[in-house]
DNA sequence: CCTTGACTTGGAGTCGACTCCAGGTGTTAC
DNA sequence: GTAACACCTGGAGTCGACTCCAAGTCAAGG
């Protein structure tokens, strides 16, 4: 599979995908004889995993590091689990703090909305 | 207040209140007469919620359009209400990207687990 | 053969959000 | 009255993560 159809296939830009690869996110892909990329099935997956892990704001940088214990084989088990599980905390704090942000801008919509149904009629709003 | 304990109390940098303020995201402080910021309980307030919104990952500029039309008063409500729902939006489908990305991670670390409890043995990791 | 179009590279540019700095001012402590 | 310190300003620098670009290569179609 060609550049092109996994920028499309997956949302990600010829450019990301190039980088990515550069800087050690993605192994490097099998070219062709002429030096073009051809993404097989792995290669996919990781670019999926990578995505997946960028969505939910890892950074690059410790995702490079994992990348590269996979690469080194399964006596990195252990420390590529560390990894993970430093990662799933900051995840959970980001997540908790979202959810924090969430409640707070529903209780701020629900007082907006009373306000526009009382015609904005004696409101002082707390809220702003 | 002044802005040291402000910045100590809400951890935030000085650097960043003053930038908060310069760029909008705050309305401007009141001051000594030497010009000092003196913030006041409504400052922060202010100050929190932007902490809370940035926190969550909206954007500055969104954060400057609705301080702004909070500072217009109470014609702004629809408006501003608008950005509100439209942030709340864009905060839920980042948190439910999230949680699949945490249900991926929660995976991946029970895979590494077992092939740890197993001493690596016999494993063949699918797993990257 | 030559154009078209998708690919390649290395390097530079952009963007959002701070963060730092130099140079200046005001207040307090000795 | 002068040293130390916290504050001020405008502007420049940094950082993470892309994104764009120029210049070049190759395969296929007319």
């Amino acid at each position: 599979m060609k550049i092109a159809e996994v920028s499309e296939q997956h949302g990600i830009s010829t450019d990301t995908l190039r980088y990515y690869e550069r800087i050690g996110l993605i192994p490097p892909v099998n070219r062709s004889e002429s030096g073009i990329r051809d993404y097989n099935e792995l290669d996919i997956r990781r670019v999926e995993f990578v995505k997946c892990m960028r969505s939910a704001g890892l950074p690059v940088e410790v995702l490079i590091d994992y990348i590269a214990l996979v690469q080194q084989g399964d006596q990195t088990i252990a420390a590529r689990k560390d990894i993970l599980v430093e990662q799933r905390e900051l995840l959970i704090s980001r997540m908790e703090q979202m959810q924090k942000t969430l409640d707070i801008l529903n209780h701020k919509i629900e007082v907006y909305e009373k306000a526009v149904l009382k015609n904005e009629k004696d409101m002082i709003l707390v809220v702003e």
